[in-house]
RNA sequence: GGAGAGCUGGCAGAGUGGUCGAUUGCGACGGUCUUGAAAACCGUUGACUGUAACAGGUCCGGGGGUUCGAAUCCCUCGCUCUCCGCCA
């Protein structure tokens, strides 16, 4: 949620953003000013009218107290009257409040300078590519049938236990996704990041929180009895640990890792798409969120490029870095960079990652606030991304490294899990 | 799941209808004293909103109600603690 501050006074850089985002109705931003101006009047009306009556039922209190009852109860029926008048601008005040608030959580995120213009996935643009192609021949198999050769994923016996999307690992499968976990998780402690376990299922107000509502409810698994959610990334409860908190200048970054799984209901989906690990109802992830002052941030989204691309590189697999375009960018992202790996066997770039900086858009809805050098609370800037979801990093490691005697490992997975899988 | 007790400023802890946004202690910050420190003494010390700056408004777990007036009374939800039950 922007802050109404920009409304007021960048309004020409809140349309050229929306307009760059292919925001459909960019009256809203008139709507919310005009709002606002009307909010402003009933506000001070109300409060006002509030400070004579509060002055008056002091006044009463001194009456009674000094035993002058007479007075005091005249003042009474004076203030009764009055009080139907301050009922009545307190209750236009809640609605233009609603009604603003309602406005305000409508609008996306603004783009950052550097976002291409563009409207769908061939507008993002390739920043760079590296990693090798692997050279595979005709024979090459896909995921699902090295995965079943090798006994790793049993996508069948997932659906008599749950339904589709929710494969069971095991033997080396199993064992290959506590292998890349701890070796994520340990990648990311060694670059500062402070390890966390958090709830997988979280309330209403987490979920508001980092934006999952009330936009994406159908796409959250919601416990109805206790009225949970259960998360589709780490990010919701690891973002929300910060929630109405106010940190000190000395506290700042804030850097979190954690692994979860993660649960998406994915409505809508189909075809290709949903074949194999592509995507699934309940995946496994490790998270990486920053926290830090505004200054700052832009230089900390690098940073966190630069630590996800390393990851990716010790896993030798061929990859590509995409700023997204104004069009394909989430609705709170104000940059976003999305990792692709290449699966060979499949011949599609498939998505592992994106890293994106909200800006204040989040920590405005979360009140996450810090004092700065002057001593003034300002929002902080926060910053995610994926370090890394693993279905599709399994499925490109089997389809890429795959040799006549079995899957060849990447050394960085050695020590957690041996050399080969045969 | 059942019964009871609680939830107040960074922390501890008073306050049971009216000059209470809140006594006091600790902590933190500043000052006096000291070569420096400690101790002692003096002072400062919540957030949000609003204003050019004042003023004003809101906040005592969340929401609602009673009242001229609510931290204080009532309802409701959440959480914490104690006991019972169940349990990894």
């Amino acid at each position: 949620m922007l802050t109404l501050h920009i409304f007021r006074q960048e309004k020409e850089r809140v349309l050229a953003g929306l307009q760059k985002k292919n925001f459909k109705i960019p009256e809203i931003v008139d709507e919310i000013i005009a709002t606002d101006e009307r909010k402003r009047q009933l506000q001070q009306q109300s409060e006002t009218l509030a400070a004579t009556l509060n002055a008056t039922s002091k006044n009463i209190g001194q009456l009674m107290g000094a035993g002058k009852t007479g007075e005091a109860e005249s003042l009474k029926k004076q203030v009764a009257e009055q009080k139907e008048a301050a009922k009545s601008l307190q209750q236009q005040l809640q609605e233009a409040e609603a009604h603003l608030h309602q406005l305000i959580v409508s609008v996306p995120n603004l783009p950052h300078e550097s976002v291409p213009a563009g409207t769908s996935p061939e507008d993002n643009e390739v920043v760079r590519q590296g990693g090798n192609m692997p050279q595979l021949d005709s024979t090459a198999a896909p995921h699902w049938e090295l995965a079943q050769q090798y006994q790793l994923i049993d996508f069948e016996l997932g659906n008599k236990l749950t339904g589709s999307g929710f494969p069971v690992y095991r033997n080396q499968g199993a064992r290959l996704q506590r292998a890349l976990v701890q070796y994520f998780l340990d990648y990311n402690t060694q670059a500062g990041y402070t390890e966390y376990q958090v709830p997988l299922m979280v309330n209403e107000e987490s979920a508001y929180g980092t934006g999952q509502l009330p936009d994406k409810e159908g796409q959250m698994y919601h416990a109805t009895e206790d009225n949970f959610y259960l998360i589709p990334t780490s990010e919701v409860p690891l973002t929300n640990i910060y929630r109405d908190t106010l940190l000190k200048d000395s506290e700042l970054p804030v850097k979190m890792t954690a692994y979860t799984p993660c649960f998406r209901r994915e409505a809508g989906s189909y075809g290709k798409d949903v074949r194999g690990l592509n995507r699934l109802h309940q995946f496994d992830k490790v998270e990486l969120v920053q926290l830090t002052t505004p200054e700052t941030s832009y230089e900390t989204l690098e940073a966190m490029v630069k630590h996800v691309e390393g990851l990716l590189q010790t896993l030798d697999l061929p990859y590509r870095i995409l700023r997204l375009c104004g069009g394909d960018m989430s609705f709170t992202s104000a940059l976003t960079y999305d990792f692709e790996v290449y699966s060979a066997a499949q011949q599609r770039w498939l998505e592992v990652s994106s890293v994106s900086n909200f800006e204040h858009f989040q920590t405005n809805r979360m009140k996450i606030r810090y004092k700065d050098s002057t001593g003034k609370t300002q929002l902080l800037h926060s910053l995610n991304g994926s370090s890394l979801a693993l279905p599709r990093i399994v499925a490109c490691l089997l389809e890429n490294h795959q040799q006549a005697d079995g899957v060849h490992l990447p050394e960085a997975l050695w020590p957690y899990m041996g050399k080969i899988i045969s």
